[in-house]
DNA sequence: TATATTAATCGTAATATTGCAATATTAAAA
DNA sequence: TTTTAATATTGCAATATTACGATTAATATA
């Protein structure tokens, strides 16, 4: 069907389910780390980082700001996106609670 | 075009995508969170869970296992699945990666 | 051996994603 | 006001994903 079943989850499964979707491919890998090592918050210059055409590039910071991830200021022609801090937070949270609980068990 | 360009972009780009894709569906992040808080790996009652078909979690498991996320054993008729702890190194750094460089700037 | 039981696989319909060319939009600059 | 520059949007085509019924494969058990 390619649509994903919501009924009977948990709000916080499709949260994380949607944040881990929107971190799942390399172009918006590649920007996240882009934003992470630059000073200033660089903008439309990830264009040219990237292997991708504009409208692509365009389509997935779109996606990585519906989630939450980024956030993008106008500043005359050019836009300066960054990184959402707190936006990371519910999967650092996830990634936190399989730490601490996967070193309690040992199986297969 | 549906197909994810990989070319022009790092292996471990493509690596943590892959992993962050297998993740990002509330069936599987439901299906990781069991595996965690249950004691003995419990196998196909995993399905009794979900609110999804058989197949459908049969798929989910496999997606699991090619990303390297879980493994699964057999026992009788019955499968052991459970959490491979090393699978999730690669996002565990990249989000701690994500929290010291975070946290040494504020823009936007 | 016949029969359950459990889980994988096949086939398929519905929908989503990815990528890009073409075009539109927006705001600065000339 | 025209032009230029930077981004977003639209409209596809190609491919991937999701979900499930039907079936198969594999192993216990009677």
């Amino acid at each position: 069907m390619g649509i994903t079943k919501t009924e009977g989850f948990t709000a916080t499964q499709i949260e994380l389910a949607i944040l881990a979707k929107a971190i799942g491919h390399p172009a918006r890998i590649a920007i996240i780390e882009y934003l992470l090592k630059t000073e200033s918050c660089i903008c439309g210059d990830i264009v040219n980082v990237l292997p991708l055409a504009q409208p692509t590039v365009s389509q997935h910071l779109k996606e990585l700001k519906n989630a939450g991830l980024i956030k993008g200021n106008i500043e005359g022609t050019s836009i300066c996106y960054c990184l959402n801090e707190e936006g990371f937070n519910p999967l650092k949270g996830f990634f936190e609670h399989i730490n601490t609980q996967l070193t309690k068990k040992e199986c297969c």
